[in-house]
DNA sequence: TGCTATATATGACTATGTCATATAGATGTA
DNA sequence: TACATCTATATGACATAGTCATATATAGCA
């Protein structure tokens, strides 16, 4: 339903209002979902920000990330001492932040992995009572 | 990781500030599930207000909602046709206003469909990295 | 010098959700 | 009558995650 540039919900200077979420939106991106995506990237391969942008743009066409988020979660995420990063002055280009999982990282990786598989339980049982509603109707109709 | 009431994260006047979603909060909720919810449970059956809350919070422990988000919900559907509402001034205590779907919004309850089915794939996936991750690492420890 | 790629970061804004509170009709009861 | 409670809808203030635009700076190349 109204994929692609929305007129249906723009206002006259051309930004969307009201907008409901899953409608307009060109990515099928799932909410709340980067910083476990972040710790098990880094949990396989410490990496810097950069570097992770690249990661996870070629995990699919809805994988990638706005850069500004990426490094706001990333500093977010060493806050809570889940990340801890270093300057990394080697190599050419400008100087990055190398970032590594701490062991609090890795618990709360488990907590995420926990709530995720409880997640994709609700949806599932949506999905089965959605199915079954139009199977029901599909049968009123050929009565 | 820090279920209940979390010292963590607050400041001295007791507000969270700076959490991260996953943590501290009490519930499981899925963010962004509430309107398809709410149009299947229509379709099912039209209703008002304070009986879709009480059919929402009998799905379990983490079915029930706020009133508040649950009532300007409906009105944001209303406002992009995808419930329709009237009055029902019969039966006792205050008046009721009486939801249905309308054919956009059953249009949109399949687009919602749709949506989840693909955020369910990425779960999966997701899923399937972590577990493989810390197989490989179980291994690495027999090593 | 100017252009591009790499790299990190902030500002303004939106959408969904949480928590507290307001408003009001109907009903029971002291 | 007064008031307490249940039913029913609604708003205000705020938090969190995400989007889009833009700033800043290093390094290499034409």
């Amino acid at each position: 339903m109204c994929s692609g540039p929305c007129q249906r919900h723009q206002d006259q200077s051309g930004h969307h209002q009201d907008r409901i979420n899953g409608c307009c939106a060109a990515g099928g991106r799932v909410r709340g979902f980067l910083q476990p995506r972040l710790l098990l990237l880094l949990l396989q391969q410490p990496d810097y920000g950069y570097a992770l942008l690249e990661r996870l743009s070629s995990e699919g066409s809805t994988g990638g990330v706005d850069p500004g988020l990426l490094y706001r979660t990333l500093r977010q995420m060493e806050r809570h001492d889940l990340v801890r990063s270093t300057w990394d002055t080697e190599g050419q280009g400008p100087a990055r932040r190398r970032y590594e999982v701490t062991p609090e990282g890795v618990e709360m990786l488990h907590a995420w992995a926990a709530r995720i598989t409880q997640t994709q339980r609700r949806l599932s049982e949506f999905l089965d009572q959605y199915e079954k509603s139009f199977e029901d109707r599909k049968q009123e109709e050929v009565i």
